[in-house]
DNA sequence: AAAATTGACATTTTT
DNA sequence: TGTCAATTTT
């Protein structure tokens, strides 16, 4: 038996024994969240509810399993049955069951971002709308606003007037475009993302049946991260949670930072309102950060105009306040970066350390001076594992084989051999649909004798399809049939490539259906290996994708205006709150130490200089006497050694980074060195100009720049 | 019809 | 910076 009344404070308790009826738990930023949704679990499963009636709704997969992985250990079994997931994961798997209920009696697939891109040029290119014109916008933007008006559910002109103004002459082009790709869409039986939920809406309303089993089986619904879904996921929650059945919410709508994806504050906001009855239980004590780091975030809080008012408190009363710094430049303050975390290291390992930024791009100087001292790094957010284009021409081989046929994975496979392009692939794709239903294969043959590489192709598919292989020795086959193809395709960083693959191997040795691992992929649903925290890199990640993990030392970059907030939050004052929410988000990330950098001038790639930037006007806001200001000190770090002006350069001044250049130097092999982070080591081999070699006990062999390692005589 | 080339341009955040 | 779309060449 678990002791429930000495593992959590009272809020805590009262949250994890209230079992029936709905249920808000505003959770403050460290309060213990996810210790509270776990203990929840097992209380449930303490108290005879099966795992299996229990519906757990979070935003990652990472999230889900992290926390049934925790309930597991205490309650000292599995917690494997618990059904949960993300929405639209969650939403996939019913769907699939009852796909005849909406009119797929074939089933139908799910398409990503860049599959929905694809779908919608062919229906554009058919349309001929906006064909030669200079300023009709790209199609993933028109995909963008299309997909913000559903999930803000508002008209697509509301979305035009204020995104994109310029834009209303297009209107009206975007509306027959809509019109299209809905209709290819459900001609070809697909289904983007925000399908998925609102077809689950429709699903669940239409069939009284459907709606009755579902509720049945998920007797318990919790939902984590409240604050960030929409309009219509909250009514999924209510329909099949019922009025009056057991819902737990969890969320801080101090932590909204989802708006531009449609996510809506009044979910958790009105709450109370929509189920009558609802208890509300607060979690108020802190056991994430020091108080001084603590009181800072206090800062940005009381700021923000919150609706439920909280008063976070410490019981770690230790520790020094954050630090502001602000190096000269964008590059300086990656040099300050690498001083810092060297420092740091000493003190905690590196995967306990984070860099958090607002937008990916932005960390591409600090990894190009990661990457010169050697040090590992994580990269989150950004561009996505299954986005990289080899993994998904391996993944579209892989779609070929799913029945029935799916176009885009055939004109993606097709379009990698020699010779074919969109014309042929279609022909060839209708030819393989007819050798299907009528058994007519003589087109396909015809091409095959033609075509050495695709009758290497259609021999690998029909031996899968007349014998079906586990997903890894079929992917072993497809990645035989596509080496040559990424070799030639890109050859310059083929290692990095290959890895990922590696990568995709072992995700798929952990399935035993093609059809789940594929889905999975799209829906990024899997548990990748390499999103693994690695053991010996330091994190780097977009603020959105550090939400609800914590670090023992978190430093924040580039808090200056135009990037943070970003320069199109800068017209809405909406934007502009739920930037400050980010940067709350950002700094409450911080267990001990919180540096802000607020660089003093950012290197513009369009003019090639460097400009003067302003701090951002959330770190102006901030009370001065909570943070101490460093001022910043010379170190070996090329960053700064290079960049020798003070204020960053004046206008006409010419940008640092063109006369950067590592100079030559000539030490022997045999000698050892220091290095900021990795401590001394023994130099192996000198690799001319100015690399090195170094074997460092402990850490291994490390090849790094000279710039980052001091010699000893 | 496909492949190669040029030229423009955008650049938040994610399921 | 790389990516996308229009243009020219094969």
């Amino acid at each position: 038996m678990i002791d429930y009344e000495k593992s959590l404070n009272p809020a805590q308790l009262e949250a994890v024994t209230t079992t029936r009826g709905p249920v808000l738990v505003i959770a403050g930023a460290g309060s213990g969240k996810t210790r509270t949704i776990v203990y929840r679990l097992a209380y449930l499963v303490e108290q005879g509810v099966p795992p299996e009636s229990i519906l757990l709704l979070t935003f990652t997969r990472k999230a889900a399993s992290q926390m049934l992985r925790r309930a597991g250990e205490l309650l000292n079994r599995e917690m494997g049955m618990v059904s949960g997931g993300t929405f639209h994961g969650f939403s996939y798997m019913i769907l699939k069951k009852f796909a005849p209920a909406l009119g797929f009696p074939q089933g139908f697939s799910v398409m990503d971002a860049a599959d929905a891109e694809e779908l919608f040029k062919g229906v554009r290119n058919e349309l001929k709308v906006g064909q030669g014109d200079k300023s009709f916008p790209r199609n993933r933007t028109i995909l963008s606003y299309l997909s913000k008006a559903r999930n803000k559910e508002v008209s697509l002109q509301s979305i035009i007037e204020s995104e994109a103004a310029h834009l209303h002459d297009y209107l009206e082009d975007f509306k027959k475009l809509e019109e299209a790709y809905l209709l290819e869409k459900q001609k070809q039986a697909l289904l983007d993302f925000d399908d998925l939920l609102f077809f689950l809406e429709r699903l669940l309303t239409d069939n009284p049946e459907v709606l009755e089993y579902v509720r049945s089986v998920y007797g318990y619904v919790m939902v984590d991260e409240y604050q960030d879904t929409n309009l219509v996921q909250a009514r999924l929650a209510r329909l099949i949670a019922s009025d009056q059945g057991n819902i737990m919410v969890v969320g801080d709508d101090a932590q909204s930072i989802y708006g531009f994806r449609g996510a809506d504050v009044g979910n958790i906001l009105d709450f109370p309102g929509t189920f009558p009855g609802a208890r509300v239980i607060k979690l108020e004590q802190n056991y994430r950060s020091t108080q001084p780091v603590l009181s800072l975030t206090n800062c940005i809080l009381s700021s923000m105009g919150q609706k439920y008012e909280k008063n976070l408190f410490s019981t770690r009363t230790d520790g020094a306040r954050p630090e502001l710094i602000t190096p000269s430049s964008d590059m300086a303050q990656a040099g300050a970066v690498l001083s810092r975390v060297e420092e740091l290291s000493s003190r905690y390992p590196l995967h306990d350390i984070a860099v958090l930024f607002r937008a990916a791009y932005h960390a591409y100087p600090l990894e190009v001076e990661l990457n010169k001292a050697s040090i590992g790094y994580q990269k989150f957010g950004g561009m996505k594992f299954s986005e990289a284009a080899h993994i998904k021409d391996v993944l579209s081989l892989m779609r070929m084989v799913q029945d029935p046929p799916e176009i885009l994975a055939w004109k993606r496979g097709l379009g990698l051999l020699k010779g074919v392009g969109p014309k042929t692939a279609q022909r060839l794709y209708q030819a393989y649909c007819t050798s299907l239903t009528s058994g007519d294969g003589s087109e396909l043959k015809k091409f095959e004798t033609k075509n050495e590489q695709f009758a290497g192709l259609m021999e690998l598919l029909r031996r899968q399809k007349n014998l079906p292989a586990s997903p890894s020795s079929f992917l072993t086959e497809v990645l035989d049939f596509y080496r040559p193809f990424l070799e030639e395709k890109h050859m310059e960083d083929l290692p990095r490539r290959l890895s990922g693959l590696e990568q995709l191997e072992q995700i798929t040795s952990a399935y035993n259906h093609l059809e789940a691992f594929l889905a999975d992929m799209v829906l990024e649903n899997s548990d990748p290996v390499g999103m693994q925290a690695r053991e010996d890199a330091l994190v780097l990640s977009t603020i959105h994708s550090a939400k609800g993990l914590e670090w023992s030392a978190v430093l924040l970059i580039d808090l200056v205006e135009e990037r943070f907030p970003s320069r199109r939050a800068m017209q809405d004052p909406d934007d502009m709150d739920e930037e400050q929410r980010l940067l709350y988000v950002a700094c409450t990330r911080a267990r001990d130490y919180l540096g802000l950098f607020v660089p003093q001038s950012i290197y513009q790639r369009s003019t090639g200089f460097n400009q003067r930037v302003w701090p951002s006007p959330f770190v102006r806001e901030i009370d001065t006497s909570l943070y101490s200001k460093v001022k910043e000190q010379a170190g070996i770090f090329s960053g700064e050694k290079k960049n020798p002006q003070g204020d960053g350069p004046l206008p006409g001044e010419v940008s640092p980074r063109s006369s950067r250049r590592s100079q030559t130097s000539a030490v022997p092999a045999g000698g050892y060195c220091r290095h900021k982070v990795f401590g001394r080591g023994k130099v192996v081999q000198a690799l001319p100009p100015n690399k090195y070699k170094v074997n460092f006990p402990g850490v291994g062999l490390k090849t790094i720049s000279g710039d980052y390692l001091n010699f000893e005589e």
